[in-house]
DNA sequence: TGCATAGATCGCAAAAATGCAATATTCAAA
DNA sequence: TTTGAATATTGCATTTTTGCGATCTATGCA
């Protein structure tokens, strides 16, 4: 079957992971989850990849493939400073997925 | 990683498949999507399986699973009457699903 | 009881998701 | 330019999901 909207299926496929919620739930509030970084704001910039990764406790492949399908779904947006990417959350993306639910679910 | 709310957990990756979220929509408005049927009321007992499994163009079996994971997630209400079961939505579990969302996401 | 219908379950194959190690790429600093 | 650090990508194994045919179970009717 062809899904009626491919982004929302993305977006239902992204949050359908524990992992990958759990990472939105601390971007709620990266100071609370967070320790300060040098480079980047914790919450204008985001979240250094490698912090996250480390919190999940995942290896850095896998980590890195949980990111970019949370990219790839609009729900994070990447930001790239000197040789780190930083993670924050779309709030538009995720916007659009509570309202993509109402209106299909 | 545990799932924090094995329930939250079931019911996102029970709506992670278009299929049956497509089920989900038609019984929104049973009489919009399904023909009347002799025995159980459209929308007070359900769409008998049959139909469901034929609009869907699934075979009985893989439509029978669909229609147990939604009924396991707790967004499905399954009705027996004779020797058909009818299914409605569990407007309760869809709510307790969209409150989840917004305190997890 | 015997038979037909609807649905549930089993067993298997194909596809997708998830994990990791190894490697490539990018960028900064020496 | 070489080195090191952070991230991205590749390749592969394991697990989960999804599909089907075959079969079992439940129910109703002759």
């Amino acid at each position: 079957m062809q899904a009626p909207s491919p982004l929302l299926d993305r977006q239902l496929k992204a949050i359908a992971n524990p992992q990958r919620r759990q990472v939105l739930e601390w971007l709620r509030d990266p100071r609370a989850h967070f320790a300060p970084q040098i480079d980047g704001d914790l919450v204008a910039d985001g979240v250094c990849a490698l912090r996250i990764e480390e919190k999940l406790g995942l290896a850095q492949p896998t980590t890195a493939r949980h990111l970019k399908v949370l990219v790839d779904a609009g729900l994070l947006v990447p930001k790239r400073i000197k040789q780190w990417t930083f993670y924050r959350r779309d709030e538009a993306g995720l916007a659009a997925l509570r309202t993509g639910l109402s209106e299909q679910l």
